[in-house]
DNA sequence: CGGTGTGAATCTATTCACAGCA
DNA sequence: TGCTGTGAATAGATTCACACCG
């Protein structure tokens, strides 16, 4: 079965399962197994497995090393993807200098910056950029997501450059509700935010589990 | 009307929309406006705002300093809630520094590390200590929650630590799963894990708007 | 009128319960 | 027997549609 149309939360479970499953050092897992470690019903897990696409598990559960893969294979996480840096202060500076990208099939290719002056100081393995330039780099070397790490003052303009620039997803760091066209997608991470969310379900007793940043988040 | 429960997606929403109202400069706002800029249908919006209790809105639509305040009241992000920080590497210590938690009516009381060493270096405008005083500083200063910021093959164990400690909820920036009681609430605020929704979703062609982090969440 | 507020209807997600497999 | 996989049942969230209010 196939019905092409992962439910949403059923994609950040499984997002965070597999986050789950590359700590794990262990051949076979089971849905109830999942669970105890989850919080997940264990029919939560199964549903949510079965989702996937040629995934069969016989009596001792899972199999952790296919189960992986096939997550990332589902959720498109294979394709390595090309990222950018827009903003190039103490946050965007240190991500330029951060290895875990590409580990995880992110490859970082440009930063961006207004300040002419910073771009020419600062010592960086990837080619640096002033903004005008965004549109014809972005386009050039088809980056798709862009980490937006710039002041909250600034922070809508730049979406919208990143926007006209055909960027097909935003990670934001500005504690800012981006307005961007439904066809882009949005991550918002602030730390700020997530006490907020933390506060929140301490007093409501009830809480989503976000699992995604963004989601921070 | 009060049914005393305000679902999930609804708190992640206002927690939204007051983040997007606070950069808001005008005194009355409709539903509609505000789906114009974030997306949601403005029948939710209302919806969402009706959970709410003691707010009246004319023709004009919602009286935006009153609906920042109701969604603070009823949210809970009114009473100051005391925070620390457990790890106090690259990313912990430069929250040692970080003025916006104070303004946002959360007060950070501690530091925790390991290494002894590095809390006798550390310049702190906050008290630091060592690990193994975790407990007691946490229920003396009633500590209620953290920044998860140790190494990823910490998370688990310090995890563990500060839900013995009493702590009500953590922040967690490494990129690991935690495995708490469903008393204690997790916020997960991994780079990495939201270039991976955000991929997800160009996929998958399907999205939840995450909003507050964590939903790495 | 141009908005809100809200029951009722719809759509979506989770849980149940059990058949089928190793 | 112990687990998966899944249709059917339930619970939950969103949208609709309209009465009502200033």
């Amino acid at each position: 079965m196939w019905m092409n149309q992962i439910p949403g939360p059923a994609i950040e479970r499984l997002l965070h399962l597999l986050r789950f499953l590359e700590r794990l050092d262990v051949q076979f897992i089971t849905s109830s197994e999942i669970e105890d470690y989850t919080g997940w019903s264990s029919a939560t897990v199964r549903k949510d497995i079965s989702y996937l696409e040629g995934i069969s598990a016989g009596t001792a559960g899972y199999e952790v090393g296919r189960l992986k893969e096939v997550i990332r294979e589902t959720l498109g996480l294979t394709e390595g993807r090309r990222i950018c840096i827009v903003g190039l202060g103490r946050l965007g500076s240190a991500f330029l200098n951060f290895t875990g990208f590409e580990q995880e099939g992110f490859h970082l290719v440009a930063g961006f910056d207004s300040s002419v002056n910073r771009i020419e100081i600062l010592r960086s393995p990837v080619p640096l950029y002033p903004t005008y330039k965004m549109a014809e780099v972005i386009s050039r070397f088809q980056i798709e997501l862009a980490l937006l790490c710039v002041p909250a003052s600034e922070a809508q303009r730049s979406a919208e450059k990143l926007v006209a620039a055909g960027i097909r997803g935003i990670l934001n760091f500005a504690p800012v509700v981006l307005t961007v066209p439904p066809t882009v997608a949005v991550e918002n991470l602030y730390v700020v935010d997530g006490l907020r969310a933390l506060a929140a379900r301490l007093s409501s007793k009830k809480g989503t589990e976000p699992g995604i940043p963004g989601k921070n988040e």
